[in-house]
DNA sequence: GTCAGTGCAAACTTTTTGCAACTAC
DNA sequence: GTAGTTGCAAAAAGTTTGCACTGAC
């Protein structure tokens, strides 16, 4: 897996004309290692303090962006800061984003992936998409009856 | 309409215990007035600069989580800042986002509104969601092909 | 040898926060 | 009168940029 990303990347550095630094094959490395979301911070720490590369956020940010236009990584927005996750070769899902606590799920469904990419739109070419669903996850859901259900006790006595 | 929010504001603000302050109608007022996206910048400036309602960008961050709170304002997460828009009474609809020049359309489609909102998801309670399409507007897309078609050109000569 | 790429720090942008002044209640 | 709100300015957080140095080609 990771010897074929590194192929493509590769060879799309050879078809845009970028140098093959040890830097930007560290940082697909890295990422490819990481299941799930990560943002810049969480990857720098990932690589400067556990993996002892020593790379600038401004060279994270740099080799990401090479890294989305070659296919290898997605962004997402959602909470503060920008979210990004490995794509090669991953099944499509959606993600599930608890407003209360911020915890992300990723969850997959046949029937929503086939028909949102089945979607004909006039004038526009499709490249990706991302489906957030907000709400509560169970544990919070279940936070919040509880302290529903205290308060009710409460104004009943 | 404007008066139909400006009463479920009210009811909101009541129930809640907030103060009722010529700001925040003000605000959703201005909001309500909108078509589409806005972002807090587009927003101050046409409060302060047009309406010559002088509001700060606290306060327009302020009331807009209330407006939020009380459904009546949706956040969206889609290029540099965010965006926001008003909600009540709207009518539930996508958003594709031209990556090339970031244009935001919004369109309609009953056959995926229904399948999402009719998707039973375990151990999660949906309150809204967000679809965005990414990929070319037909001005971008156009605008593609004739370079590629130039380059040919050019190649063959 | 050349110039794309890197690290660092400074700059910039968007949003949040602290505090004095104000005003809705 | 009191406490929630406001405006302002400063701070914080995330990302981009400028520049001298480095190293891939």
């Amino acid at each position: 897996m990771k010897e074929t990303v590194r192929q493509i990347f590769t060879e799309y550095l050879n078809v845009h004309g970028h140098r093959k630094t040890p830097e930007r094959y560290a940082i697909l490395d890295t990422i490819y290692s990481i299941d799930g979301h990560f943002n810049v911070d969480t990857l720098y720490s990932l690589m400067v303090e556990q993996e002892k590369f020593r790379v600038s956020r401004a060279t994270l940010y740099n080799t990401i962006t090479l890294l989305i236009d070659a296919h290898l990584v997605v962004k997402h927005l959602f909470g503060s800061t920008s979210q990004y996750e490995k794509c090669y070769n991953r099944d499509t899902h959606h993600h599930q984003i608890c407003t209360q606590c911020g915890q992300v799920i990723e969850f997959q469904d046949e029937a929503l992936q086939q028909l949102i990419e089945q979607t004909r739109m006039s004038r526009f070419v499709l490249s990706h998409y991302s489906l957030y669903l907000y709400g509560l996850c169970s544990k919070c859901s279940r936070a919040n009856k509880r302290i529903l259900k205290n308060l009710k006790n409460k104004k009943e006595k």
